[in-house]
RNA sequence: GUGGGUGUAGCUCAGUUGGUAGAGCACCUGGUUGUGGCCCAGGUGGCCGUGGGUUCAAGUCCCAUCACUCACCCCA
């Protein structure tokens, strides 16, 4: 018989693994909760015009790395490829948003692109989000960077670059866009790659951050934005940077990083690692004011970030588990009822441990009993054990172990 | 979507100029050890990714295909 597969970009994740995700869940939890954040769980398929609406049509994500299909009616469905379209939605739906009130809310769960894998990258993969409504001052952003590099430090993470940027606002980015395109134009267009050639009509800030030799050179010169800010929006990034001083949070700025989502305004950011195989983006995020009332909500302001779990994970240590308390070895067949009752017993006492399955031999069943790193074994049944009885053995170094009467044992602990 | 690399035992890998497969670890059995860790002896286990082709003969050469992986691209 042919076995199935896996889908590739696809994981399983074993408990080792696993036990990565429940760790950086549960600190996110944690830390997040101290800044006043509620969990928020969404829906994993959406109509897929939410997406086209809010990440933008010529967006690499939408255009080509979804996974859309129709339903049973043939409504087009997709898996959702990042998490605040999803939160907006959710949020504008509520209807609890009211002028001048503050929301926020963290999430995380699966994230689904098409793209070809490789390290740091797989398909389905998790994302640990936050977002803030109604709050436009820089100080919300300012929260959310000391809030993920809290976050960071709390999963012991080191080594970490944070960048920043502003990318203006629909008052002063066309003047800036404007500029940039008279500067390519300057240049000779056959010196730039193909898809640049394309970008620089369509989205000419993602020209900047184009990885090929030569655009990275003909971009060395190019205006950067930070110089082209209205006066709202210099002030607005000179505080965000002014509250991340006073906090002593290590940041770089970078005049040239862009987003790959078209809503993102003024603010945003990045926190990098060098350590994770050719991807260096851990988490991102930035300020997003326009895109509540783009997608049919009130008027309201918005700014958050989102982290890649497995990007995380591959920083992370392995996590040892806890030892059991207990093993229990049966040496025969008749103890097996007899023995899977005790642990019963010894478990609503609190106790962890499992029980051996009587086949095997006891060499067997005492080298499953070491590697299990059980703080006592226990031993139940055997011709030379009377009924009743049970022998305790500790397992560290000196190896004692003595037999008693099962009810007295239960009795002591 | 485009490139490169790799697919041999449960795992990590050897396999020489083509002659129907090996090691270590793991596992199992026995011995020793107070019934476990160390040690000793033995043992189970492989359509050599899949399908074609060349050849007297293919793990080894050729083609195709699938899977995994790294990178481009893009992003978290």
């Amino acid at each position: 018989m042919a076995k199935v597969q896996k889908i590739k970009g696809f994981a399983d994740l074993f408990p080792d693994e696993a036990a990565k995700y429940t760790f950086m869940e549960s600190c996110a939890r944690e830390v997040f909760s101290r800044y006043g954040f509620g969990e928020l769980r969404t829906p994993i398929l959406e109509k897929t015009e939410l997406f086209q609406k809010s990440i933008g049509e010529d967006t690499d994500v939408v255009g080509k790395e979804m996974f859309t299909f129709p339903d049973r009616k043939d409504r087009s469905l997709t898996m959702r490829p990042e998490a605040t379209a999803g939160v907006v939605r959710a949020f504008i739906e509520s209807k609890i948003h009211q002028p001048g009130n503050v929301s926020k809310f963290f999430t995380f769960g699966p994230m689904f692109r098409y793209e070809r894998p490789q390290k740091g990258r797989q398909r389905q993969f998790h994302q640990i989000d936050a977002e803030i409504f109604g709050a436009d001052e820089p100080q919300a952003d300012a929260e959310l960077i000391l809030m993920l590099t809290s976050f960071l430090n709390r999963i012991g993470l080191k080594n970490l670059t944070v960048e920043i940027n502003s990318l203006g606002c629909h008052e002063c980015r066309p003047a800036y866009k404007q500029a940039l395109v008279d500067y390519y134009h300057s240049k000779d267009k056959a010196n730039f790659c193909e898809d640049c050639r394309r970008r620089m009509e369509t989205n000419p800030l993602r020209v900047l951050d184009c990885k090929v030799p030569t655009c990275k050179e003909l971009v060395q010169d190019a205006p950067v934005i930070t110089d082209h800010l209205c006066p709202d929006c210099e002030a607005h990034f000179a505080d965000v940077r002014a509250v991340l001083d006073g906090a002593k949070v290590a940041y770089t700025l970078n005049p040239r990083m862009v987003r790959g989502l078209d809503y993102y305004v003024r603010t945003c950011f990045e926190v990098t690692s060098n350590d994770i195989g050719s991807q260096t983006a851990v988490a991102g995020g930035g300020r997003y004011d326009g895109l509540v009332r783009n997608l049919g909500g009130p008027d309201c302001p918005g700014t958050g970030f989102a982290c890649g779990m497995e990007r995380l994970a591959l920083l992370l240590d392995d996590i040892a588990p806890e030892a059991p308390d207990f093993y229990l070895a049966v040496v025969d067949q008749e103890a097996s009822n007899e023995a899977m009752l005790f642990a019963q017993a010894l478990r609503k006492k609190g106790l962890s441990g499992e029980v051996s399955f009587a086949g095997g031999s006891m060499k067997s069943r005492m080298r499953a009993a070491n590697k299990s790193g059980a703080k006592t074994c226990l031993i139940m049944g055997g011709s030379e054990l009377a009924d009743e009885t049970i022998t305790v053995k500790d397992m560290a170094g000196n190896r004692e172990q003595e037999t008693l009467d099962r009810k007295l044992y239960l009795a002591s602990l």
